[in-house]
DNA sequence: AATGAATGAGTTTTCATTCAT
DNA sequence: AATGAATGAAAACTCATTCAT
């Protein structure tokens, strides 16, 4: 079945997926309905339930297409060999960024999806992050923590800054979306920028 | 017609308001059928029409009874006198677990309400959210800034510290969720102190 | 229960009946909400039940009270004796549009009824019109026929008659809605005038 | 939505507009359920909302269908170079017989139809009848009047002439309904027709 | 493979009537 | 007698999914 799909010409299945995905930021899982995206996608109900079986698989399909999508680009922007925390930390938020770019409606998609609560988007959800698990471990390693200042709890320091980028992250898409105005990413990466440069003074010796 | 319910013994009160949260956040708004509100609350379908007026109304109330019951507390916890950022932080925070302790539903509906796409729902959520950042400025009115090192940026720092407890506190309530254990908000409340402690050592100068 | 109403001092029935009659004619039997009369009328829920039993009975008893107040007021007006049949005709009419000038519900609650499905109401409207026959034959009883031409044919006459005026109410109550502008009864009924004198001349012998 | 409706074929279209019909007239507009009208039809509930949308469209459709087809046949069976009143009369009577006959609950509806409240039957009711103010014009273009007696009032009698159809009309329908018998159209015509008679006598000169 | 009409269970909301006070 | 809160059956409308073509 999903094979079917995957068969079909590159440019039908990026109608089919951003239609998807665009019905599903703007009403959520439920309120979303598949007349509207096969409408915004332009074929037939039929053909939407031969490919994906159902709203359900539908949805659990694009969580996995968003996960991937990030995971490959985040893998060919970070080099696992960069022993400095900043340096690789800006490297992932550069590919995250990048995807930002291109597939607009895949971060507010993923924001929406963490906040659902059909039974088996939940489920699934579970699933995938947990899967996400070791693929921070593999972040985190070859790290050289030495140039983070001693008397640092290093753990702590680092949720910190995770912390902060996904509260920066958050603020962005909400001050996007009371302005009614596109992103300006390029801007907004330079306020990465800063924050990046604030944490390397604030945590790292002085040398570096 | 809400007056009606404001009639109601409280006892009566908070078993509809818990019930109807309790549906909310394990369905979230579309998929939470008023029928299973009624049940929960041991109330007849039209007493909930009759007190609410829709099921639009009884979620925008929820939403303000939410955002009071912490305004109240956290009003009454914080010394809005008191010079020392981080004693403030305490208090404020201190109300917010207090809420969290005493309505356990509240925490995860408000969670839940900020993802919703139902446009009533948004349109409420957006104007409530406006109308809370002047509360904002009272919290940081009155700070003695001369406590913090020199060299900071401040603005960043509050910014740094007040995203840091927002993932704290998601994610102790993740943990909650993955484990299927009750809060233990005496443990938790201990973490947060930790990351007071920690902030107090990177941000305050010495001597304080 | 009828009689707890009766007993009521008569301002307080008027507005009852008024409340009521008001609510039929805006919104017709199914859509009128008893809710919707009690707050018309100033009484509580359990009052109207208190007196009429049901919201059926209530429209039972407004019917009742509409044709009375109709047959009182042409009765009063109207001379048995007389034998020409366009006086007694202009009596009539005359007691029609008085009554239509001091209750101006009541007419269009009669226009309304008649167009009624609900079971109930439709048995009571056919009872009540056949009991108004007899009342026809009152009407047109020691009426000195020879005044009409004699070629006419009597019955057919009549209804033509009849049916004019009926046709023309219908008229001015259109007229009345479409432009929005209260009935003037006064410069109404002069139109009702020249189609007696009409009918007169067509109808009659040249000496009357 | 509506083009689906068209496209079934003529059998089932009929026996939906029918049963829609009969139920209507049974009930009024605001008594009669969806679930009657599918059952009488023999489809699915989700089909009457996949054609019409919603009931009040539903509604507003056979307004215009009933509309419509009176409208056709009268123009079908009309000369509009007819020089004869009565001739013309006649036959636009014919017309509006036959289509009683073919479709008898057309004309229940039509007179239903007119005492309904819901906001928007009414307005939608007001342009159509609006509408066909322009038909009646065309009805009486090009009449001889110089056959009408000279002394006549000619607007006046023309309205005396319609009254009196549209009240005839009406007690045929309250005849049938009191001795729940089918219409024997043929006699009931003969009565318009000793009325056509009536009239000729009464208001042409004598050599027509 | 693709279409789109048809299905019907499931949901919100209304409102006459009852009944404890 | 009067009140008005509470009841729950009934009704319009939705939409994922199926299936004949």
């Amino acid at each position: 079945m999903l094979q079917t799909f995957e068969n079909l010409d590159a440019e039908k299945k990026r109608r089919i997926l951003n239609a998807a995905m665009e019905e599903f930021v703007a009403k959520g899982y439920k309120q979303a309905t598949t007349d509207d995206i096969v409408a915004r996608a332009g074929i037939s109900k039929g053909a939407l339930f031969h490919y994906f079986g159902s709203k359900d698989r539908l949805y659990v399909y694009l969580m996995d297409f968003v996960l991937d999508t990030y995971r490959r680009r985040i893998n060919e922007r970070t080099n696992f060999n960069e022993p400095d925390f900043f340096i690789r930390l800006h490297q992932m938020l550069q590919g995250k960024m990048e995807v930002s770019i291109a597939y607009p409606d895949l971060v507010a998609f993923w924001i929406k999806a963490r906040g659902e609560s059909s039974d088996i988007v939940v489920a699934h959800l579970e699933k995938r992050i947990t899967a996400l698990r070791p693929q921070m471990q593999d972040f985190l390693a070859n790290i050289d923590y030495s140039r983070f200042k001693d008397s640092l709890d290093i753990p702590k320091t680092i949720k910190v800054i995770f912390w902060t980028f996904e509260g920066l992250s958050n603020e962005i898409v909400e001050r996007a979306k009371s302005s009614q105005e596109l992103l300006n990413l390029e801007k907004e990466f330079a306020e990465v920028e800063e924050y990046i440069q604030y944490f390397r003074i604030l945590f790292y010796k002085e040398k570096w």
